[in-house]
DNA sequence: CGTGATGTTGAAGGGTTTCAAGACGGGTGG
DNA sequence: CCACCCGTCTTGAAACCCTTCAACATCACG
């Protein structure tokens, strides 16, 4: 059940909007003033928060203030309650970081609806955004009205690559974002021997290439099918009416973008003084976790020994050997070319 | 100059603070309706543009809609005129993207100011923020009110590190940001076997410490002075603050995050598959990008070996002997320690 | 002037890559 | 159905690059 509190100082107001509330089905909180209303989403952490701007002891502002400042309540949805319709007082609260207000007087109707929107949006943006942009689907449809799914059905902008061909190519100008309907692909960079290293492995239900585009440039590495794949293409526009529209996805993407940081210079310490050994460990972990299936047991894989030397970052003969060093020692196994994994801990804590 | 574009349907009005404007020295293009302003605004580009929302043909709403679809228009301020101060109104225009409006009736004055906060503004965000984050000065700054160099003066919340003095460590909670008022910082990771990578290098007027914080994790890394050090501390607050309170910071920093991962990866594929020449090569073009001087010419740096070659992800002896090569190529000189630049363009140039 | 930190050079050793050749497997065409 | 071929996988051996160990030089500093 949610939870709702009401901070308004107006007893007929306060106890007339907590009873239509209870009504609709919410847990609800009441606070005659302001500091009584922070204390009280200090200890409920309330779903949502009504609250009055004028009121003694402490306004609005003030408890909004308090809210902020604390990062358990920093999150909750918040709706100003204001007697004047004055654009400062509205301006000032919504700058301090209201997501919504309602202008008395007001009737019950309309503020079970202001609360339902909202909570409604605090539920998209709790959904963590993964490295792959998993959930970033939900966010489109929500924010830009599109169904990416019904334009799937329809076979609206969507390609079929083959395995091995190129879908996209360091240098080109990024104008959209792939979304893998069906298959895998890789995203790789080239050095100038023109020995290859696999940055990105992307799934079904993955995005990827949006890194360009949110710089706002071009390409700078290359994007390949490695097996037959069904990939829809979502223009620019849209995915920048998404991240720029709203202040909740941008701030999502800051965050994806910072462990994305974080994720790389991990790999970079990795690669630079790693074994081979702990290398191969590395990307073979690395396979596990981005395409392990629901159940629990033996993960097998499917991928040319090629690939995983461009992964691990090391030539092919090397990968070929220390795969069947691994085999030797009963951490993995490997019948007709697709590796079993038997020993993820040992894997996992592979001394240099 | 800058110029002014006027959309206003009254032609009283519009005459009126065309007028006005001249005199404040503004150039200034009026329209009459929405159809002709958008085609002035694409012709001229002002610096800013003041439209009215109700309009014959065309209204503001359709005028700010056609500019954001172009994006050679769509970072023009914009701020709106109406009549009408109520929430509604003054809300869907904002969504669509609008800066500021002012409620009619209005004065010359209130115009005047409007204009010109909103170009001061703009002025702002228009400076690129750099990898290391220069220019953010003048943005905390203009946030939050508080002026970090006035603190220095006041000697608040500086702290002194003596040369190899730690910062912060890998698993600390990201409590602040760090801005170097003088000398030089790396950060670092370490692997297993306790060998040290540097992966940021920070100068005097960097901000570094960041990408934890809007990660909203610990730190990943280590941060050490490599020379005595005087670091101002910036609360968390301050920084969120102005990172989430405006979105065209935000915008700001979702570039700087998605340059930043390119820059790592590009590292990655450096250190996975270069020679050690070329590596070290590298080490000191991103030594002498970092922390070149104003003038041209010979580049001198002072760094030691050790450092030097976590930089370039190698060992210390490799890294002298590879000096030395390069020395007895003409390429660099060493005098005393201190490595000069003497060919710029081969070490650029280096074959793998 | 001694002591510890830093820089440099030599030689040995080892881990990876590279070159080379053969094995395997799946698909094609006779 | 088999021979053949091509691409991928695997193994062996040599080469090589880089690291490591060790000794010594140099520098900074009390």
């Amino acid at each position: 059940m949610k939870s709702v509190l009401f901070i308004e100082d107006n007893t007929d107001i306060r106890e007339n909007m907590a009873e239509i509330l209870e009504m609709a089905g919410y847990k609800v909180y009441t606070a005659p003033d302001g500091k009584e209303g922070v204390a009280i989403a200090q200890t409920e952490k309330p779903d949502i928060i009504i609250c009055d701007i004028m009121m003694p002891v402490l306004d609005g502002y003030g408890v909004i203030h308090m809210l902020q400042k604390n990062p358990e309540t920093q999150g909750i949805p918040f709706i100003f309650l204001t007697a004047k319709a004055e654009r400062f007082e509205i301006r000032k609260g919504m700058e301090l970081g209201a997501d919504d207000y309602i202008t008395k007087p007001f009737t019950g109707t309309e503020l079970l609806n202001a609360i339902e929107s909202r909570l409604k949006k605090a539920e998209f943006l709790k959904r963590e955004i993964t490295p792959d942009l998993q959930g970033l689907n939900a966010l489109i449809t929500y924010t830009t009205g599109k169904d990416i799914m019904k334009e799937f059905a329809e076979g609206r902008n969507v390609n079929k690559y083959k395995k091995k061909q190129i879908i996209y190519s360091e240098g080109n100008h990024a104008l959209r974002l792939f979304y893998i309907n069906k298959g895998k692909v890789k995203s790789f960079k080239t050095n100038d021997d023109g020995k290859e290293l696999v940055i990105g492995l992307f799934n079904e239900g993955d995005f990827f290439g949006y890194v360009a585009m949110l710089e706002g440039s071009s390409y700078k590495e290359s994007a390949e099918a490695i097996e037959d794949s069904e990939i829809a293409l979502i223009p620019k526009d849209d995915f920048e009416k998404l991240v720029y529209n709203n202040k909740d996805v941008m701030q999502k993407f800051i965050q994806l973008l910072a462990k994305n940081v974080t994720e790389k210079e991990e790999q970079l310490l990795n690669i630079a003084y790693n074994s081979l050994r702990k290398k191969v460990a590395d990307a073979l972990i690395t396979l596990h976790k981005k395409y392990k299936t629901g159940e629990e047991g033996k993960f097998t894989i499917d991928i040319s020994r090629e690939n995983l030397a461009n992964i691990a970052g090391t030539a092919k003969e090397s990968l070929i050997r220390t795969l069947s060093d691994f085999k030797d020692e009963k951490l993995i196994d490997i019948k007709s070319g697709d590796i079993t994994i038997l020993d993820e801990k040992k894997l996992n804590s592979m001394f240099n």
